[in-house]
DNA sequence: TAACTGATGAGT
DNA sequence: CTCATCAGTTAA
């Protein structure tokens, strides 16, 4: 995978994503499961539902880099979760790796995920997934494209149109309409879709 | 359904 | 400095 092949809007980012693999170390997941976030007003895509939508922190600061990059931050004060950068350099953009499937180092990805009751459970989930490959907030900016990076993704092709599902994001409360989640309906450790509390409710009734 | 946890950024 | 917020997970 090239970098100018993440170098585009986050939707495209995203699709291409599904399917490839993402490895730390020893331990390897087949993306299964992601989530587009765009860039602040000022850009091609603005969503006040990203990181980065009410402009650069040093937070998002890697979100305006160059595509293919590491960000990771910390949600609800215990997960880290993990991102693929992607827009052009100096357009903020990234991609949030939902879930996945372990495919190598699953004796490793055990231990750290020892509440899992299946390996289906393992990196199910976005807190879950950066639990299972041992990322955490050092790692941020990793170059992912690297092959000598300890945490690189591997494609294998984007998948086609038909294996490909999108829908709304998960827990976010601004441009819930947007579609910007995708996943592959084949696979078992697509997390569970449920709408943030705080998101519009679509009808009335209990 | 709610307890839990801590970095972040906006407000004081 | 404080304070609300957060792209969750888990046990109940």
């Amino acid at each position: 995978m090239r970098a100018d092949e993440l170098a585009v809007e986050p939707p495209a980012a995203a699709r291409r994503l599904l399917g490839a693999t993402l490895w730390s170390g020893e331990v390897g997941v087949r993306i299964v499961e992601v989530e587009a976030y765009g860039g602040d007003p000022t850009g091609p895509w603005p969503d006040p539902a990203s990181h980065s939508g009410r402009g650069r922190t040093k937070r998002n600061a890697v979100m305006f880099g160059p595509a293919g990059v590491l960000y990771v931050y910390l949600s609800y004060g215990m997960h880290t979760c993990v991102n693929v950068t992607s827009g052009p350099d100096g357009t903020a953009g990234a991609v949030l790796i939902r879930s996945g499937e372990v495919v190598a180092g699953l004796e490793k990805a055990r231990v750290r995920r020892v509440t899992a009751r299946t390996d289906t459970d393992l990196a199910k989930g976005p807190g879950n997934l950066g639990s299972a490959l041992g990322i955490t907030l050092g790692d941020y900016g990793t170059a992912l494209l690297d092959p000598a990076s300890p945490i690189r993704l591997e494609w294998h092709g984007a998948p086609s149109t038909a294996e490909i599902a999108s829908g709304p994001r998960v827990g976010v409360s601004v441009a819930a309409e947007q579609p910007w989640r995708f996943w592959l309906p084949s696979s078992a450790a697509v997390s569970v879709y449920r709408r943030s509390p705080r998101a519009p409710r679509i009808a009335a009734g209990s």
